[in-house]
DNA sequence: TATGAATGAGCCTTCATTCAT
DNA sequence: CATGAATGAAGGCTCATTCAT
């Protein structure tokens, strides 16, 4: 069973490997799929026994659920950290750190979209279903605030183009995530004084 | 097994059913994933014994290959019979019957979706893939005569929306398909003298 | 169902028939194997749709019941007509007509000999085992009056290297069916005077 | 899956499991035959879960090959031990053992006789099948050595005979072994003058 | 913690058989 | 007589999960 050590010492270790254990699922998963994929060979491209894996996930859709948890939740935090004033200024930079979370979890978004009707009906996915909502909410106000024209078609658009990122981008791609982001907003922002738009990182 | 019968007259029904139970599929695993419906859940829910959906499909991969067949032929046809002269008109048609093709099919869509990985890896899907660079080459020769500033990252960022309409496109709702269709192009389109926009059917 | 028509002149075509059928299954089943042949596919083998073999057997083990017996009757028709009244000279003449009927039925006695464990065991194979219980004993008590030394030993000898012969003898090779039932008979009776050694046919 | 563990010491236990498991295979399969039993009512039979079997072979027609594998390779390694030098004597040796390694392996044989079809056309049997002809070849060689008038028929007989033995020898019946194959030897063989006839054990 | 043998439910598929045409 | 679509039971096999070591 999945026991959690008390000890913080060891409870830090446990963790860090259960981080690393669900980023390496989410590889595999995005290769092989998650159906396709079975414990054992999921334990064995993991370098585990085939029991092994319970001791750091309770069964196989907690590890999906965890997956999820992985690529939503820094997000989140990223996004609420955002602090420019200027609405048009504030869409940019979050389209950029967005665009960044997707290719830097390239694998977990790719795992997310092929679970959608799970994530969807499933009943222990209420969590994640929340977390998408917060970030669709937040996403088509700041389309409103930054003056947009139509934000809900826009914040549509910008769902499935970034999302989409997940399945084309190469990281020794000629593209940087930012210049792709940039060029996301560009498509949807109403053209910007140069003074206004930020310099980037 | 799945033997087409010989005569004409048979072979007609037989296909048009076979097509029906296709298009059924398609929308029981959109609803409830391919790989979480079970064959005997799948034929009760077309009203067929178990075994039955086996005189009309060799297998349940093949059900899948046959519904991305179902939705990849007649995009491409319909695609192929765009006669329009001026290339940004032409984009706009081929986006307007895009759209349209999409949520007529959220369907197949939804699944083709999901099964991203099977379809990229597995040994009988190369015509599937054929079919998808086919359109993709297509879409992306088009925006360059279109005009469109950076050619490759608009056919990413179409394909992506556009595709994304499947997960949030309801009948009911209160865009048409040529509405969003029309605001897709706006987006990836510098600005047309309305002379040039076509009217819509 | 098989039903047997009543007009004599059709109920003569239908037993040819149905005796061809049941030779030629016999000719897939000895290739094939009983149990990895399907009835489709034994009927395709038979030049018949899938339902129309059921118009002459009412099942799969009926039919092999059907082979056993067209293997198992004859023989003991032709044995009975025996008339030889030297025992020893019976028991060559029974030998010559009993290799000569398994190389004639090579395919009825590879499916019998594939198929023991359902014929000891089958409840409804009583009458193939009475007809192979009487051949049995006939055998031995001729074996006895020909002055064998040892009746019983060579009467599990001869059955096994007469049965084995449809395994190996081919149609075109070096010897006929009488010199190899020769053979046998020399092996198991001690030297006969010429004199009494029938010619043949 | 089938993994043999890499640890000697375990090694070892599954080994000797796996053997018993393909024994036991054997005596389910002579009584029930191959196609007729079910892998649950196998599994059942040797005392395993139905999934549990897997552990070992990794399917069901592996284990039929294992279950020939276990038949022929110790009798071919017996017969290899032979050492008589008048060629009269090694065939009467290689009878008794023969003899003796059928009555021992009466499942084995039956099973072997049955599937016959399988073993002479599938693709995975190929090994067996050369088995099968070296101990044939030998056989045959040995018996122009001992001087038989016609070593290709004798070989046939033989071999038809002794094999056959599997289906009427009984364990608690008049004969040991070794007088059978004494009286199969001494059909084949020219009457030997006593002083050569080996003793027996 | 780590392991992997064991499990039984559940999967896809095949099959012998029926019956409307 | 002939056909082949339809059926549901049963088959072989896989899998997520557990637990003794």
């Amino acid at each position: 069973m999945a026991t959690r050590p008390t000890r913080p010492a060891q409870r830090a270790r446990y963790d860090a490997r259960r981080d690393d254990l669900v980023r390496g699922a989410a590889r595999v998963f995005a290769e092989r799929g998650y159906d396709q994929t079975s414990i054992p060979e999921l334990a064995e491209a993991l370098g585990l026994g085939t029991g092994s894996l319970y001791h750091y996930v309770p069964g196989k859709e907690q590890l999906l659920i965890a997956i999820c948890d992985q690529l939503m939740e820094p997000l989140l935090a990223r996004v609420a950290e955002l602090d420019q004033p200027d609405p048009a200024a504030r869409l940019r930079a979050l389209v950029r750190l967005w665009v960044a979370h997707v290719v830097e979890h390239r694998d977990h978004m790719l795992v997310f979209q092929q679970e959608r009707h799970v994530i969807e009906h499933g009943a222990q996915w209420k969590s994640v279903r929340t977390s998408r909502k917060r970030f669709d909410r937040l996403l088509e106000d700041l389309l409103g605030e930054a003056g947009v024209a139509d934000p809900q078609l826009a914040h549509w658009a910008l769902l499935g183009m970034v999302n989409h990122t997940a399945q084309w981008f190469r990281p020794r791609g000629s593209r940087t995530p930012q210049e792709i982001a940039d060029g996301y907003v560009d498509l949807v922002l109403p053209p910007t004084p140069p003074s206004v738009r930020p310099a980037g990182p």
